[in-house]
Parts: C-alpha cells; structure tokens; sequence
RNA sequence: GGUAGGGUGCCCGAGUGGUUAAAGGGAGCAGACUGUAAAUCUGCCGGCGAAUGCCUACGUAGGUUCGAACCCUACCCCUACCA
C-alpha cells in the first residue's frame, strides 16, 4: 500500500494496547497481531464474533465487560457480529444446571432480539454491528452434513474441558446435547469466517473449538480473546441474573447508583477496571489511593456515577447521587415514590399488602413487628393499627427502601 | 433390558409412624452498628386470622392406621453400575 492512501485503521501497536487492556487471555497473541496488519494493510476490517443465547436478553454489567472489548474493536474500525444463538437456544442449557429452558418460538427469539439491540446499542455502534441468527445455517443443514461435523472432534478432547472432566470422573452426568453445544458454537465462527472471537473467561473452551473447527474446514483458525469474569454486588459469585447480584444495563439510575453502593470494598478496583471505560492511568490513580487508605466510600460513589454516566449521563449520575445521599445519609424520602390514594380509614396491615410494601400480611405483621414500618419518620409499631384520612400527605416507609406517598386523590 | 440408589420448604440438606410447618446451613427480609460496605449481634423466614385456631406442604395417585414425610401398592422422574 502506498504512503499516500493512509489506511482507516490505527497503527497496529496501538490497536494491540487498546485491545489487551484488561483482557483475561489473548489465545495466540501473535495471530492477532498478524490479522490486524493485513487488516490495515488490505483495508478489511476484522471480524470480530459475538456469541448470545437468545432466551436471556436481560444484559447486566457482567456482559457489558465483554460489550465494552467489542466497543474497543469498533472503535479501531472493526465490524462485530453479534450471534444470537437461536437454533441452539431452543434446544436448551448447557450448563449442567440445567432447568430445562422452554423452546423459543421464532417470534419469541425475533422479540429477544429486538430487546438484544435495546440493549447493546447502549454500548455499540449499531453502524459497525451486524445481528445474526445460526438458524440460518443449522436449520437447513442436513443430518449427514452434521454428522460430518461431529467426526471434526474427539471425546477425549471435549473431556479436557475442566468442566466436563470433572463431572465425567465424578460420575455426574452429562448429557450428548452438552457436549455437542461447544461444536455447534464452534462451527458459528465457520459459518461466519470470524477473524476474533470474544467471550467471557469461562468461554475459554467453546472458543477453542472454534479455532480446531475452522482449521478442519480449511479457514484460518480464530483468535480468541477472553475476558475475566466479572462478581456481583455479593462480592462472591459471578453476576448474574438468577443470583440477583447484578446491575442491570437498562436499569434506572437511582438502581444503578444504589446497587453499586452496596458492593463490598473489595470489589471497588475490580469493578472501575472492567466496568467503566476509565483510562488506565485513572485506575493507577485510584489503585494508589485506595491502597493508601482513603475512604473507600469515596470511591465507591465515584464508581457509582461513572457506571450511571455509562448507561444514562453524567447529569443522572449528579442527581442519582445526590438523591442517594438525600436518602440514605439524611434519612429522606425520594421525589417519585409510588403514591396511594387515602380516602378512607384503613388497616395499616391491608394497605402495606395492596400497596407491595409487603408480600403478604403475615409478611406485613412480622415488619411491623420488627420496626421497619415507619409514617413520616415516626414507627408505627402497632400490627392493628390504621391509617386515616388524616394521614393524606404523608409518607409511608417500610424497611430502607421501599415508600408509599399517601395522598388525597384530589 | 437387568441391578442398586434416590426424589423433603427459594437452594442445599437432616428426618424413617405421633411432641414435625418439618433439625442444620445458605440465600432472603428486618433491627442495631456503619460508609445502604464487610464483619458482628438480634429477630423473622408457607398462607390466612385478633386468636387457643384453620388451610396448604415432604415426586404423583391410592391404601394401611386413631395418627404418615416416614409403612404398603401402582405410576412418574432422576442417577449410577452391568449389558
């Protein structure tokens, strides 16, 4: 390429250092490097894939982990693929744990896609990001062609998975269509010709897959890049959806903020170095501060902001923490509280129910019981009591956070 | 197909005829303490009821019994081993 048709991409070292900021595992990294210097010397920008289940669309902040390294690939010039795994995605769970999932119809996956690029056009740009289904190419496949594909693999390899060794030596079962799920996965990125496949960490091995599966069908074999596995708000486990330790992309600010508030101190610097796009020097700077022993609650609402900056603005992410510390540190009520009308005398019992500041009554008694019901900052700790219409205006909390705005209908 | 083991509350898990809404743990909720952090302590933790109470619950359906999660029968499902 001559000097005078300057390529579209960023200097491949650049590339490399955007890229492998906060990577878990580049697998090989010399591939890598070698695609992205055709790529800017052809001018092709690479192919970089994207694996969804499809009957899951609520995205969390673990996800976005991996959406944010797509990002990156866009940003250098990149074109993803994001796959919806439909054909798969009807059969069921490959975790092991499986709840057997209910096939998706093809309006429920098309729904759930629609929700997807709700979702990830929050990080992505929709220009660079291209949605496929691999029903396009398994649901017309043939079983003999598929069977072809089973003889690209060996039993013995899909047992190196620490997953499936472990269960297949302790005797727990494990089912053909689990072990077939990482070949379907696999053949994705031959279908699709990926040049990059990103995944969670623990998608190391079904990535892999992909590499052996493009070399047997004569295509040059995928990188692939992992990323760590993001905690929770526990602290403990993964995030995910079913824990309820996550934050999710689409939620409010004030949740955002919130939820973020309670993670544990451990957590800060981990969270700031995959969740936000801070620059690497930011994150020294607050590494060195913590490490320093400054309060880590100052951290925190910082991280705070810049995950609500990330999914709302910066000017939510002000007023998120500035209703935050109205609410929890000054003990206040927060603007749009659910609101009640109060038009006639009441049991505090059925109206704590009603209203889902309770699950049931039992569930209200035992509240009332244990202090956590309060009108306008007084307890109410009479179970029996009740609620006039004198009380219109007021303020009714039950616990940290839940409210309920008596008013007069009027 | 044969043999063995197993299905308990949100999850894990004890319980093998009454005193069992069912030990224990985890999760969850609430209170105290705080930085709505962690740790810790305390209480709650199937539903309904003001209540001595009632209802629902130990895979499903029946049966034995004054009484069953526990015994019997059939069925369903899961797992392992053998083939």
């Amino acid at each position: 390429m001559s000097a005078s048709t300057p390529s579209p991409f960023p200097p491949v070292k650049e590339q490399l250092a955007e890229i492998r900021s906060g990577v878990a595992e580049i697998v090989p990294e010399p591939e890598l490097e070698k695609k992205l210097e055709r790529s800017r010397s052809t001018g092709r920008p690479l192919l970089i894939k994207f694996g969804a289940d499809p009957s899951a669309p609520d995205l969390h902040i673990g996800h976005a982990v991996v959406i944010n390294k797509l990002r990156t690939f866009q940003r250098l010039g990149h074109q993803v693929v994001f796959l919806i795994g439909d054909f798969t995605g009807m059969i069921g769970d490959p975790s092991g744990k499986s709840k057997t999932r209910k096939a998706l119809s093809r309006d429920e996956v098309l729904a759930n896609a629609e929700t997807y690029k709700a979702q990830i056009y929050k990080l992505l740009d929709p220009e660079r990001t291209q949605i496929r289904f691999n029903s396009e190419w398994f649901a017309p496949m043939p079983i003999d062609e598929f069977m072809k594909l089973t003889s690209r693999y060996t039993v013995a390899r899909l047992l190196e998975r620490d997953d499936f060794r472990k269960r297949f030596t302790e005797q727990t079962p494990i089912t053909m269509m689990e072990m077939l799920y990482p070949l379907i996965q696999g053949y994705d990125s031959v279908a699709l010709k990926a040049d990059v496949e990103l995944g969670g960490r623990d998608q190391t091995f079904n990535l892999l897959v992909g590499r052996t599966l493009q070399e047997a069908y004569g295509q040059e074999p995928q990188v692939i890049l992992t990323m760590p596995i993001l905690e929770g708000t526990d602290g403990e486990q993964k995030m995910s959806k079913s824990l309820g330790n996550y934050i999710g992309v689409c939620d409010s600010p004030r949740d955002i903020f919130g939820r973020t508030m309670s993670i544990p101190d451990g957590l800060i610097l981990r969270w700031f170095r995959l969740a936000t796009d801070l620059p690497a020097a930011e994150l020294d700077a607050i590494e060195a501060a913590l490490g320093a022993g400054e309060n880590p609650s100052t951290f925190k609402r910082r991280l705070g902001r810049e995950l609500v900056r990330l999914y709302h603005d910066g000017e939510q992410a002000q007023a998120a923490e500035a209703e935050f510390n109205s609410l929890f540190r000054q003990g206040g009520v927060p603007e749009d509280v659910a609101e009640r009308v109060l038009s006639e005398s009441v049991a505090l019992i059925d109206l704590l129910c009603e209203a889902g500041l309770a699950e049931s009554k039992g569930e209200a008694r035992k509240l009332i019981r244990q202090g956590a019901v309060s009108l306008d900052g007084l307890k109410l700790s009479d179970e029996a009591g009740r609620l006039e219409p004198a009380d219109t205006a007021r303020v009714l909390k039950v616990g940290k956070r839940r409210f309920l705005r008596l008013t007069s209908g009027a």
